[in-house]
RNA sequence: AGCCUUAUAGUGUAAUGGUAACACUCCGGAUUUUGAUUCCGUCAUUCUAGGUUCGAGUCCUAGUAAGGCUACCA
């Protein structure tokens, strides 16, 4: 878990830039709309622009909301999205700023612009506007308002800012020109009306920046020196450049355009989740069926591992989807080594050990790690009833099953090994008893001569078995078909997914602190949730991840 | 359709113009008191066709495919 950063595009473009003297230090930033939570792909984004804050002295990171639209955006989100910053591990320090701070700026610039003879108040109807934009094909054609005198633009906007106009009845435009093959270019709106709440600025503003007027205008006032951005701003980036060179800014941050994250399976358009969430198809952003942060993080998925992760997957324009194998492999690697062992049986079945009076062993000691000693152990009591799980036994054992079966061995796992000597059904003819007898002596030996014992099966004592909710989810929340998610979300949820079964644990794991990971062997890591625990409670699990399934090869 | 961008194993990424590398997945094999972990091994005419060059994954041209843009969202 310690290759060191590769050297990407984006960090090869600032060491040449760090060493032409072109800049003296490096400032990115992350500028999430708080329009929603925070989700695995914006994870990306964040490990880029902290982490090579982290690699240069004196570098920064600034947290910026970009907060330009009063009908999007939500207190309760930006609340969010800095405890999902914090929480992924990386600080802002002093540099939290939002965009909404700067309207007095933008409106100053949009003056200027004006003043310039490079901005004019357009009043035709916004359909009339599209229609004037012309297409890919055929050159805009200009609006009736496109030549009026500075003066009259000066007063318009006045006007505009004023409340003089209602909404959609006049928009701020620039003035560039209408035939340029990149649309972006043709006369693009940089102030709209909204008479609406903003969650910064109240009512101070009836006029709104569009991103592509306030953006660039931030960045340079913030002297952010690389501006780095999403693949679909590549063809924006033209006038970002153009606002950077006609306004009035400190300084000329330059945009690099990198490829977004997607993963297989996995629904990561705001849009989607947001509707998700408001249709309570899932219980709310934080859902640990979710690829949010917050999702996952409930989910038991650790921070260091999405940092890894994202570090992993690089950074290019090539604009691929990543399987989530790769996420899923660095959640297990980092649960390795990290998760304490615990026996858990999620869908129990009694045996009895018929001869355990012979040799009566009150407890045993079991290690916490296989491999690590300074997990220490722990001590598990253990009596003539134990619960395995269901799927530990098969009257019948199919090929290359080495677990218990009738007259068969099998070694309970830290302790003896026993032997099937036969087995209790209902009336439904379901298994409802196993009876066996232990080897004595066999406790941390190998097996005696003759005896053939290829497996190690978990279990709890049944004298001290403790209940707890385990939750078992999948994947992140996933589709059948990816195209069948366009539009509605019908084939979206797994039943299975949320299936809710009761475990019995060992009992030390009761009242185990929130968001604490465990690996139940054999079953895969669960960590307790830090949303429904309640202390000294029964605990809840979630399932962070399956356990690697090799099962029916080797041995 | 016009413009912009991209193209290296199944997936994601490497490779001063000089032997195509790493990780994941899959599949084999070894070890294993978790069928986990660990370890080892197999898997590529670098999208196609031309060109420049002693030499091209890398540079040039054309083609093909994929993504983006034609919002008073970001």
């Amino acid at each position: 878990m310690s290759d060191t950063q590769k050297a990407d595009f984006i960090r090869e473009i600032i060491a040449a830039d760090l060493s032409s003297g072109k800049h003296e230090t490096t400032i990115t930033r992350f500028p999430p709309e708080p329009n929603g939570y925070l989700h695995i792909g914006h994870a990306k984004s964040i490990c880029l622009n902290f982490g090579i804050a982290q690699e240069h002295p004196g570098a920064k990171c600034h947290l910026r909301f970009d907060d330009t639209n009063p009908e999007k955006e939500e207190t309760e989100y930006v609340e969010s999205i800095k405890e999902d910053v914090k929480w992924l591990g990386f600080d802002w320090g002093d540099d939290l700023y939002f965009a909404s701070n700067y309207f007095q700026f933008f409106h100053d610039c949009a003056v200027h612009l004006i003043k310039e003879g490079l901005a004019y108040v357009d009043e035709e109807s916004p359909e009339q506007i599209k229609l004037h934009r012309g297409n890919v094909n055929t050159p805009g054609t200009p609006s009736q308002f496109r030549e009026r005198s500075v003066e009259e633009n000066l007063a318009a906007f006045e006007k505009m800012r004023s409340g003089g106009f209602k909404e959609g009845e006049a928009v701020l435009r620039a003035k560039i020109g209408l035939t340029s093959s990149n649309m972006n270019m043709r006369d693009p709106v940089m102030y709209r009306i909204m008479h609406a709440h903003h969650h910064n600025t109240g009512s101070d503003w009836c006029i709104y920046p569009m991103y592509d007027f306030a953006h660039p205008l931030e960045d340079a006032l913030e002297h952010i020196t690389h501006s780095l951005c999403t693949l679909e701003f590549e063809n924006h980036r033209p006038l970002y450049d153009w606002f950077i060179k006609n306004c009035p800014v400190p300084s000329a941050p330059r945009q690099i355009e990198f490829a977004r994250l997607s993963l297989t399976y996995t629904i990561m358009s705001k849009r989607k989740l947001l509707q998700l969430v408001q249709e309570k198809h899932v219980s709310g952003w934080d859902d640990p069926r979710l690829p949010t942060i917050s999702g996952i993080r409930r989910r038991g998925y650790p921070a260091a591992a999405i940092r890894h992760f994202c570090k992993r997957i690089g950074i290019t324009k090539f604009n691929g989807t990543t399987d989530v194998a790769l996420l899923e492999h660095d959640i297990r690697d980092h649960l390795n080594s990290t998760a304490p062992r615990r026996m858990a049986v999620l869908e129990p079945l009694k045996v009895v050990i018929e001869n355990f009076a012979e040799e009566p062993t009150p407890s045993l000691v079991v290690s916490n790690h296989p491999q690590d000693e300074s997990f220490g152990e722990r001590e598990v009591s253990f009596s003539g009833e134990i619960f395995i799980e269901r799927e530990d036994f098969q009257e019948i054992p199919e090929k290359k099953y080495f677990r218990l079966a009738p007259d068969k061995y099998v070694r309970l796992r830290g302790g003896p090994i026993i032997q099937c000597t036969g087995f209790e059904k209902n009336d439904a003819g379901e298994i409802i008893l196993v009876r066996t007898k232990l080897l004595p002596d066999t406790t941390g030996k190998d097996s005696p001569e003759g005896v053939v014992c290829k497996a190690a099966i978990h279990w709890v004592d049944a004298a001290t078995a403790a209940d707890a909710e385990v939750r078992l989810y999948d994947r992140l929340f996933t589709v059948e078909d990816p195209d069948a998610a366009e539009g509605g979300f019908t084939t979206v949820l797994n039943p299975d997914s949320v299936k809710t079964i009761t475990a019995k644990i060992e009992a030390s794991l009761a009242g185990e602190a929130p968001g604490t990971s465990f690996q139940f062997e054999r079953n895969g890591y669960f960590v307790t949730d830090t949303k429904d625990h309640v202390p000294g409670d029964k605990p809840v699990f979630n399932r962070t991840a399956p356990l690697r399934d090799s099962w029916g090869k080797g041995r």
